[in-house]
DNA sequence: GCATATCGTCCTATAAATAGGACGCTGCGT
DNA sequence: ACGCAGCGTCCTATTTATAGGACGATATGC
């Protein structure tokens, strides 16, 4: 199998002159050029250079492969400017996928400035709720959200942003905010997600207590718009993010069954292959979405004068 | 400064889907490849293909440089292709230099059968009586007329003829043969090559006897064949190849003035670079002059019952 | 004509790369 | 669900390449 160096260096070579020129300039030395050309005539069987003491010529055969040579180094070193341009200024395809919550909430709009401060940058932005394969799937980036304890894994994860979750209804339905956890036994309900063998609410007081609330729900979906389109019609009480709900809650379409009872909060991340070799526009992404995401929480908290606010389980 | 065969891994790996199918095809480990391609990522900056545990895809990045490292690949095995096909047919240019009566009396003719036989071969075929320089220059061969004992010499000397050499002068000149080397004395002379301090014929008779004849020739001239015409017109004795004159010798034209003692015979050889690395046609060449060389030695001495023929000094 | 600088080639102690296999993880077949 | 085959990564004894300089030859400047 050929050493691809050794065309480098004849071409070098060739170029300077000799092999003293040549190695003076790659910063080689001059014995190791001088062998490696010869070992490059020996596999190829044919004399590329006419040398003595201090004499130096091509070969008419020579020049023909120091043409070849040379258009392989133009494409090798224009497959090293599509990295250096790439590095100099963050463009090209990122692909991201996100929860269809997230996204219509919030990650849309997120991504949609991002792109406008970057015109050199493609999304490929899929919604889906399914839990992607980052790797296989060829994704730059992952929103996902998790509730701890997070399962350790080979990908990267980088916090985005952290959600409060809470239990909301209509007022149809739930006429005033109930006292107990207890007091949800007997309401309809709404849960995300695939259908599972049980549905439990999880909840805490803000004072410590637990409670773990069973229930069945009338209606399983992934699809979490559905889930507060049926909360809206007073169909059941349901689960979700303290982002998605802040507006209707504020404005009497929907009420917090249980004031100072939560879900546990669940927690945005970013997951990506590796830190390493990661592109600067996949970086200016998620750089991006860090800050956007805490600068989005302080407006939240000020707006309600809550702690945190919060978003739905992916 | 990269390395280039970390390019030609890389395509390999993505061709192939994997470090261990790539391996094994190319008769390299994994584990070689796996370094190389972290490697050339770390110089990079940028990660060309994610990979877990027996998962694999390559990046957005990787594509593009993927296109231009193939691209490169394409180049060099072209630049194998010039090689491989110069040596499965012989073709090209040949660059040789000949002493001009060598030429005109032999090799222009020799030379002429050659291509006829090799249509792909061109021949740049110069004449010249200066010693040129073989490497300097880009000859691939030069062909010489050297007289024993031979100077030691970079370039490889392959043996082509031996030429004997006689004085010979026109009939109006020299009515009969003389006796003597030293009945030579008085006669005008003529002499090849450039001017210098002294003329000598350095004779040997078929005995063993030797002499030395200093001489004054009126015409030095590095033209054999203005010699050889100035002999015609009697202007004096000179030395030429015997496989310049022997048809005159024939025809009468010209008598030769001392039978039996004769000048020491040349050796006519084509000198060149190295053995190493010879072209198929530089070689095919080189064989056809030594073969044709020998029969036309074995035709002339069956036409004149003579043990060889000569030719003149370069 | 001679001294000096520089060339290309060759050699060896040292540095770097690799073969080969171990290991943990994952996907596939039963 | 489990066992096994094969993946990519990491490690080390071994192999291979190289840095650096010596050497002979040649070209240049004085």
């Amino acid at each position: 199998m050929q050493d691809l160096n050794d065309l480098f260096y004849f071409v070098q070579v060739v170029d300077h002159g000799g092999f003293a020129p040549a190695g003076r300039t790659l910063g080689v030395q001059k014995s190791k050029l001088s062998r490696r050309i010869l070992l490059l005539e020996e596999r190829l069987g044919v004399r590329l250079l006419n040398r003595s003491s201090r004499r130096f010529s091509i070969t008419e055969i020579g020049r023909e492969y120091y043409d070849r040579c040379a258009a392989m180094l133009v494409e090798a070193e224009a497959a090293e400017q599509v990295v250096a341009q790439v590095r100099a200024e963050p463009r090209g395809i990122i692909r991201v996928s996100c929860p269809t919550a997230l996204l219509s909430f919030q990650f849309g709009a997120l991504v949609a400035r991002f792109m406008a401060e970057n015109p050199a940058i493609e999304v490929h932005l899929e919604g889906t709720n399914r839990r992607v394969d980052v790797i296989a799937e060829g994704f730059d980036i992952a929103i996902r959200v998790r509730f701890p304890p997070l399962a350790p894994s080979d990908l990267v994860m980088r916090q985005l942003d952290q959600s409060t979750q809470c239990l909301v209804a209509s007022p149809a339905l739930v006429a005033q905010a109930l006292i107990s956890p207890a007091d949800l036994v007997g309401l309809p309900s709404l849960d995300l997600g695939p259908p599972h063998r049980e549905h439990v609410w999880q909840l805490r007081h803000e004072d410590g207590r637990t409670a773990a609330v069973r229930h069945a729900p009338r209606l399983v979906t992934d699809d979490m718009p559905a889930l507060r389109d049926a909360a809206y019609a007073g169909v059941g009480v349901v689960q979700l993010p303290m982002m998605m709900t802040w507006e209707d809650l504020a404005a009497g379409r929907l009420i917090e069954v249980l004031p100072g009872w939560h879900p546990p909060a669940g927690i945005v991340h970013a997951a990506f292959a590796s830190r390493r070799g990661l592109l600067p526009s996949v970086r200016a992404l998620l750089d991006f979405l860090v800050r956007e995401c805490a600068a989005q929480r302080i407006q939240a908290d000020r707006s309600l004068g809550r702690g945190d606010l919060a978003m739905g389980d992916a």
